[in-house]
DNA sequence: CATGAATGAGGATTCATTCAT
DNA sequence: CATGAATGAATCCTCATTCAT
């Protein structure tokens, strides 16, 4: 099936771009990680290398989405939404450490913002709990981009040092930001 | 003089790397913006492609760290350093925003934290005030990690939006921090 | 097919070393001489020179050593069999003018003993006729090293001056090594 | 002085080339081994690179010449000659390996007979032992070279392997050409 | 669909040589 | 004389892409 094989290559660059940079994975690479005999099908199941490379960053943003997403309790008040926010994003990070890399080396290197699609959900989660009372007055935007920042800063943590403690993480940054969103 | 060449092929980099992005900033579009006759002429004064990368970040590193070190008032206490160390960064990151983002995109490239000679410096600052008793106990360390990324995702902010409001950043950003690590 | 087209570069490669000398046989030039469209190929075919150039060697050593095996005549006896070694290298090294050069040319760049796997063969051959007693009491690594370096010599004459006559070589060589060898 | 800076930068040429290869014996590299802060000065002296690498060839046939002159006997007749010009070979590529190897790669890369000034001195030996009866009728060019290549067989075997035993081959080549010169 | 050969542009780097100082 | 900067051609090699089979 086309689609099989697509999501094959697709896997196979995120593994080569996490193992070996952004800059070295070449249609060669790739193929070889992915038992392919020649780059001739990435070409044929691609339209370009962007077409491929804007596959990875939109099939682990959307993955990142439907995680986050899952993990949401949208009765249970925003301030308590936001720490799950962040409990599921360091989650994420955490579990698939690899895929979240290489989407975020192909995003970066575009200079788009990684995760674009989430901000606007972040976004209005922050302005609910200005509704509610719960948050003080801050820029929406700055916060959500914060919030955003220091997920990604502990991903990159995460990929320098494999062994860092999760659940810390997850308790330090949710005081953190409990405390400057509450005031 | 040597240290002239080598200076205007490293601002000849910066510029390539941030109008062009790195995986374009080839040593022909480089010595294309200097204006050099050759790619030779890099060649002769670096060791290396690596070289020339690693002096890029050097040097705006160096820039950087004596911006912010010139608006340090170490007997303002913490608090106000804390503030102070945020409105340097995000003004540096304002008036210097090509060369920050080219070392930047080096950094990232290279997977290694953009400015590590940083952290300590910052940690050390988060570490006096929580003995001074002005902040609250929290890891020093994850909070440096949290102010350098938020730092970080406002500097991709204003590479996208140039025009975006500096004064208002540097405000809500400091009152951020005020409240995370005040408690 | 792979292997016919790694023979028609190794061809290639093997007239442009005896026509330009190893130096200028650049994969340009070798790229040229086969008629290929891009050097690329030749990189597509081969790991890298060295491997080329590897095969260079290998190959017109495997031809020599079939060409001198199927002109000896074991059940002669020693003496006669070094005679025939002889004449087959004289006539190996006239037939064979350019691919043998080609060879050295590469082998003595690396300063490897040119046909190294061809030593204990000859070796091998004046150890019997010693122990025949039809050979006197030499050192048989001396002596394979001059039946070598003889011929060498000779090809290199041969080299220099297209027609010199090969079966006057031929007798003068035998006799030398027969005098030299039976005392 | 003009003609101390030549050698000095023609002895640079030797170390380098028997150190390096010919291949890596670039002006750089000279420059460096010479002591030398600029390539420039090498082009300032020869001509070219071409003309250096002809003045190593010069410079070390000559030494090599003048050495085997001084070790012969003119007057202890042919047989005794041919011995002592053999010993005065092995000597000789004893005592200045590096600078014969070097030499010989330079003339070799060029198609030239290394010392083609020394073939016909040897010659004339070899045609004076015929007149006076001690040598048996061979030709004497072909034996020429034939001596010629053996010593450069045995310099190849020295540049392999530094601990050969000197005096060994000495006998073993004087006594292989004394049976085959006096038949 | 898949293969592997082919293409040609572009990559960094090294080279001998020139020249102003 | 000596220096070191500059030049531009040439080096091997990698790349994404195309195409016949």
């Amino acid at each position: 099936m086309r689609t099989a094989r697509r999501a094959q290559i697709i896997e196979a660059a995120i593994d080569t771009i996490a193992a070996e940079g952004l800059a070295r994975a070449s249609f060669a690479r790739i193929a070889r990680t992915a038992g392919l005999s020649s780059t001739g099908l990435i070409s044929y199941h691609f339209a370009g290398k962007q077409e491929l490379m804007d596959e990875v960053v939109r099939l682990v943003a959307a993955e990142f989405a439907a995680f986050v997403e899952e993990r949401r309790d949208a009765e249970a008040g925003p301030a308590a939404e936001l720490r799950a926010f962040i409990a599921a994003n360091v989650e994420f990070a955490s579990k698939h450490r690899t895929r979240l890399l290489a989407a975020l080396d192909v995003a970066r290197a575009e200079r788009k913002p990684a995760f674009q699609v989430d901000l606007p959900g972040l976004a209005g989660l922050l302005r609910a709990g200005q509704r509610h009372g719960e948050f003080r007055f801050f820029d929406v935007d700055v916060m959500a981009i914060a919030v955003q920042s220091v997920l990604d800063g502990v991903l990159n943590r995460l990929a320098a040092d494999q062994d860092a403690d999760l659940g810390a993480y997850t308790e330090e940054l949710a005081t953190l930001f409990e405390l400057a969103t509450c005031g």
